[in-house]
DNA sequence: CCCAAGACCTGGCGGC
DNA sequence: TGCCGCCAGGTCTTGG
């Protein structure tokens, strides 16, 4: 489900919801998410504290709360601010009940999503959770990828998917990063010239600035921090369009699997040699 | 070493 | 209507 425009938007979402705040209270599900969630660890370190600022990381929000809390949303997670009279949805797996009777909750029904916690932080807790993390997409270097990538066969889409070489891309915006720079999916990372390490980048910065505007891409199931739905999703290009008319040139948006995701892109556009 | 495939989960959809 | 297979926004591990 979320990307980053999806976690950025619900980082800007809970930002005035949940800042301030202090935790008195915490439960979870008991069930495994990707990894066990710390409860006893967080039962131990939070209540009493107060949530001082959350930020995004790829597609982590960072919650600083005297401790560190670092929740990703995997594919079908979400966190939203509610009442406690409010009951929890079918897939509740955690709470952050507050002093003031509001509690942030995480429901995510594939379990996909990861809860981490360091009760003292240190910007080298931080940094050795995002060791091998890439660079934001903003933060990255054309000529840098390109380096990277010189000796890499693999097709650019699915090294677009590799959060070591750039943070935050996911499968949607793959493909629509791709299409806005006009390079075929299917192309081996290692073919890209520099010129189009340039374009694909500028494409990607563009592309997710974009949906982060629209408030993210809304398939099937995210809604941001006030439990409404985003809609760049309108604004796609490609994805989940095969069969329709391309947008630039009328061909018919084509579909194919690589590293096992659904990619779509224009053969004409993304052709041999545009 | 590199890369594709599989695993982890639940739910929704199309086909029969 | 119901059952079945397939598909889904993401990582992580396995194995060829």
């Amino acid at each position: 489900m979320p990307e980053l425009p999806e976690v950025e938007t619900i980082c800007r979402g809970l930002a005035p919801l949940i800042i301030g705040k202090t935790i008195v209270t915490i439960e979870t599900s008991g069930k495994l998410l990707r990894q066990p969630v710390p409860l006893d660890e967080m039962r131990a370190a939070l209540p009493g504290q107060t949530i001082n600022a959350i930020r995004r990381r790829a597609k982590y929000l960072l919650i600083e709360c005297g401790g560190l809390l670092i929740i990703h949303l995997g594919m079908t997670g979400n966190l939203g601010v509610f009442t406690a009279e409010q009951p929890p949805g079918k897939h509740f797996h955690a709470r952050f009940c507050f002093a003031d009777g509001q509690e942030l909750r995480y429901h995510d029904s594939r379990r996909f999503g990861r809860i981490a916690f360091f009760p003292a932080p240190s910007a080298t807790a931080e940094q050795q959770f995002f060791a091998a993390c890439g660079p934001e997409p903003v933060d990255c270097d054309a000529a840098l990828l390109a380096e990277k990538c010189r000796r890499l066969q693999t097709p650019i889409k699915a090294a677009l998917l590799n959060g070591a070489l750039i943070a935050g891309i996911g499968n949607i915006y793959a493909s629509e990063s791709l299409f806005r720079a006009r390079i075929d999916p299917k192309l081996a990372a290692s073919a890209l010239t520099l010129s189009e390490w340039r374009r694909l980048l500028a494409a990607i910065n563009e592309v997710l600035n974009e949906a982060i505007v629209c408030g993210g891409s809304t398939i099937s199931d995210y809604v941001n921090a006030e439990q409404k739905s985003g809609y760049f999703q309108m604004h796609f290009t490609v994805y989940d369009r095969a069969g329709q008319p391309c947008q630039h040139c009328g061909t018919a948006i084509a579909q194919t699997k690589i590293a096992g995701r659904s990619t779509f892109f224009c053969p004409k556009c993304q052709g041999e040699n545009s």
